[in-house]
DNA sequence: CTAACTTACGGTCTTCGTAACCATA
DNA sequence: TATGGTTACGAAGACCGTAAGTTAG
């Protein structure tokens, strides 16, 4: 059975015409004649009362019946497209920012693209603490956020998807570029190239700095990590980044950090809960364990 | 968009496996594929998550509302079905004195086959009192019964349908030939032949009887209207018979009564009243005038 | 004769099966 | 290599348009 049967029936249960009826679907007559007798044939029960002398089309009590389900059935059709159309246009708006958003993210995308929901991401690039802020007033619905403090946001739910640690980087011409770990006040003398970055480097640094009771010295300070990473290479000073960043990169020397009580960069998924299937699905793929 | 797809669609979304739903519907299994691509054309959106690492067939979002849409439909045309079934099967049982079914239902048959009524109709031939009298045990659902006084019945609703008169009939060689009236009481001395029926001719004959204060003398009682019509005819006797079993007929004289008070034959529609199309469009159907 | 539906016939688009192909475990 | 899905292609069938046929007014 076809759908345009039912498309052409329903309608001449109304036009009572078969003309008319084809005239509206802009096919020819006999083509409405042979859906009607497609149906009655599948149906087993004539639909309309053929009486040569009644110039008015009747319905038969089967083809009430039936006239009434089919109009359910193609309701039901366009309801159903009606809803793919909505859910395929839906968007979520989605907070990352930009050290999450190069070193962590591509590996989630792969598997939000197989699974269609990468078309249904409206990306807004901004710093933690901007996302934090648009979280909360409702501009954005999910962010993943770079963080060394816990999150506690009304109305916001947070779940830690990763803990990395903050580790110190020299140039491989640098006198520390045996060392594999040291203690941050260790450092007073270093030049510092910092990150101006919206909120999770600097405040990590701040905090480090406050227990060792000293004010590191800043050479410099730049928003791009790829520049920092360079002046490090060229030993115009030292740094202070996340291992997320430094993830096989052989331009500088890494040491760890051996602080009690240092600073972590949480990688935390924020959003505001939401009863909404492709909201649930985005936050459980996000969830899904990934290699760093 | 087809409904065969559509159970594919279904069948494959429980299954979660190309081969075994194809072998579900014997069918081959490029036959899923084809259907498959059918509807994610039509709808504009894939409906299965194609992850070439196969570990297990998933639906994506937009599969999952259609899904639900296609089961709807898929239900609602499997009850369409169910409701003509049983709309086809259905039965009216319609009680027919033999008179009636003899002289007045042909012309309504006519009627009922074209609206495809006949088919559902049981037919129980029986007098009109013992119809009556099923009517009322709810033996029957529908008659059409022969009176004389009007019918009173708890729960039955009835509908004269048409009044007809009784006439008298002598042979063409009887005296009597010549006239077209005359008043019961000038038969007196005339032998009769008298239908041996249920309850109509009875009861008028004895009614037209007691009305003129005489007995008259039944020459022969038979229960066929053709043999008493031969018997008139060949002037064994003369007899009474409503118009309605007269018509065109050349074998015997007719004589119009001119009695007051005289009885009639009247054709009443007896039902007890159901909520139920098929019964409505029967009774409807019963009422429309015909040619008598 | 006209209006309206049905039947006949031929062409075209759909659908399906076989078989070959591709990808993963 | 075995399992499971996709693509290619030819055959069968469904669908539709033109045109002719039928029937009632």
């Amino acid at each position: 059975m076809n759908f345009r049967d039912l498309e052409y029936f329903v309608q001449l249960t109304e036009d009572r015409n078969y003309t008319k009826t084809a005239q509206h679907f802009a096919v020819s007559q006999p083509t409405i004649t042979y859906a009607v007798k497609r149906l009655e044939a599948e149906l087993g029960v004539p639909l309309f009362i053929r009486d040569q002398s009644h110039h008015q089309l009747d319905l038969t009590l089967a083809g009430q019946e039936f006239g009434e389900h089919a109009k359910a059935i193609l309701q039901e059709l366009v309801t159903a497209k009606a809803d793919i159309v909505t859910l395929t246009q839906q968007k979520i708006r989605f907070g990352l920012p930009p050290i999450i958003g190069t070193y962590y993210f591509p590996q989630l995308a792969k598997r939000l693209i197989q699974q269609n929901l990468m078309s249904h991401l409206q990306t807004f690039e901004a710093g933690s603490a901007t996302l934090q802020q648009q979280l909360q007033s409702g501009e954005i619905d999910v962010a993943l956020l770079g963080t060394v403090d816990p999150i506690e946001m009304a109305q916001i739910k947070t779940i830690t998807l990763a803990k990395t640690d903050f580790k110190i980087i020299v140039s491989p011409k640098h006198d520390l570029q045996q060392q594999t770990a040291i203690k941050f006040a260790e450092l007073k003398k270093e030049p510092f190239i910092t990150l101006k970055e919206g909120f999770v480097h600097p405040a990590a640094f701040r905090k480090l700095a406050a227990i060792n009771h000293f004010e590191p010295q800043i050479a410099y300070t730049t928003p791009d990590i790829n520049v920092l990473k360079g002046m490090v290479h060229e030993n115009v000073g030292i740094s202070f980044l996340t291992e997320l960043a430094l993830k096989d990169d052989q331009s500088v020397h890494t040491i760890n950090l051996t602080d009690k009580n240092q600073p972590h960069f949480d990688i935390v998924l924020a959003y505001r809960p939401q009863v909404n299937p492709l909201m649930e699905k985005l936050i459980d793929e996000l969830q899904q364990p990934i290699n760093l």
